[in-house]
DNA sequence: AACACGGTTGACCATCTAGTCAAGATTGTT
DNA sequence: AACAATCTTGACTAGATGGTCAACCGTGTT
């Protein structure tokens, strides 16, 4: 059973913010060294806690790693569920984009996390993927399709279409270390002016 | 001293097979489980050798790690290389973009054991990408650009547009688990349509 | 055949790491 | 204050892991 996700008692406030700490110092790790790379007593530091005070409130490290996910998908479907198929096709389309590239900039650290799980071949999140995700991209896809259909998008493969969004929003988050290290000193921000880059790319790849 | 960079001695045929079948075995498992989560055994039985006879070809995990990503980056540049400031700016670039496709078809280890290596801030590639890659990004880029003031491609930003061709060609290797749980059944590569999709997404993109 | 060198390995070690536990500290409630 | 529940931790364990080493095996050369 776990510590956790027991239904009975409510939590504390200790527990509240000690779990919220834990999560977040996890995420902190997870995201720059992987599951395998990190060690709950990395966690344990980065949250201020020591070891047995972690695990007191997760079983473990596979529980925090879990925890962190489930919590995080949510989040990271959202911009894609909130797609209108009564709204315009480019306008949905385009705040679409927007938002996956704002989530991509304002939480890189979540990006990250999936991204080392995906690279790994999701081992701890098919069960995620599989049951969430691909019933919402078939049903976004559809719309999509239809969308095409009537001739207010030009003619894509609607699958293909979705993945582009996610390979050019999620790699400025995912690859920043690259971009940072390819462009140097020319750049403050790895993001800087891929909203622009994105906006022109979309605009005219979608435009019939 | 490292056992193989040694200048001296010609490798005898066993150590050239060795060292090969390591670097394979190595590849494989690295690309799997990241650097952190792959150990010296996996690499041992993979490879089909005893762990002392691993380390008899290589100094440590280390150096078979380096070994790899210094002996891949070459293969992984050449195409970005081979951009010709003097041929047609799209026929130039469209190339670029099929053979980068066609990498990340037919070698999707070395896809992934960059990506993974990249997402966690490489660690142990910050020399080579700023080294070699650097130079030959900023050059291409001013080719790019170059090509642009003449009309002869969209006025783009020269680097998002690398990015972005990096982003969606390397994102058939490196999400391919996503890829494969999203479409489940319906498909049987993951790859299936990249290409024509990539070309059609280029060729409006590039048109000015 | 004998030799030298290259190649191979079982057994071993030091260190790291996930997880345990019992004892002690803190907090909330009456 | 007193008590119970929650919270915290130093010390520990078992197993994994990178790496070593001395001894042994195989191969080509003379």
């Amino acid at each position: 059973m776990s510590k956790t996700t027991s239904p009975s008692k409510p939590q504390t406030r200790i527990q509240k913010r000690n779990i919220m700490i834990i999560l977040d110092a996890a995420l902190e790790v997870f995201s720059t060294y992987g599951f395998r790379g990190t060690t709950l007593d990395q966690i344990a530091r980065q949250a201020g806690l020591s070891k047995p005070n972690v695990l007191y409130y997760f079983d473990g490290k596979e529980a925090i790693h879990l925890a962190l996910l489930s919590q995080l998908l949510e989040t990271w479907l959202d911009p894609l569920r909130a797609i209108d198929p009564q709204g315009d096709p480019k306008t949905e389309l385009m705040r679409y984009i927007s938002r996956k590239l704002q989530m991509s900039r304002d939480f890189p650290r979540e990006s990250r996390l999936f991204a080392n799980e995906i690279v790994q071949g999701a081992p701890r999140m098919q069960v995620f993927l599989q049951g969430d995700l691909r019933d919402l991209v078939d049903e976004k896809a559809a719309v999509i399709q239809a969308w095409m259909k009537d001739g207010k998008l030009t003619q894509l493969d609607p699958f293909h279409l979705i993945f582009s969004i996610w390979a050019l929003t999620q790699h400025y988050a995912d690859f920043e270390a690259q971009i940072r290290l390819v462009r140097g000193s020319n750049i403050t921000q790895p993001h800087d002016g891929s909203e622009d880059f994105l906006d022109q790319v979309f605009q005219k790849l979608l435009t019939p």
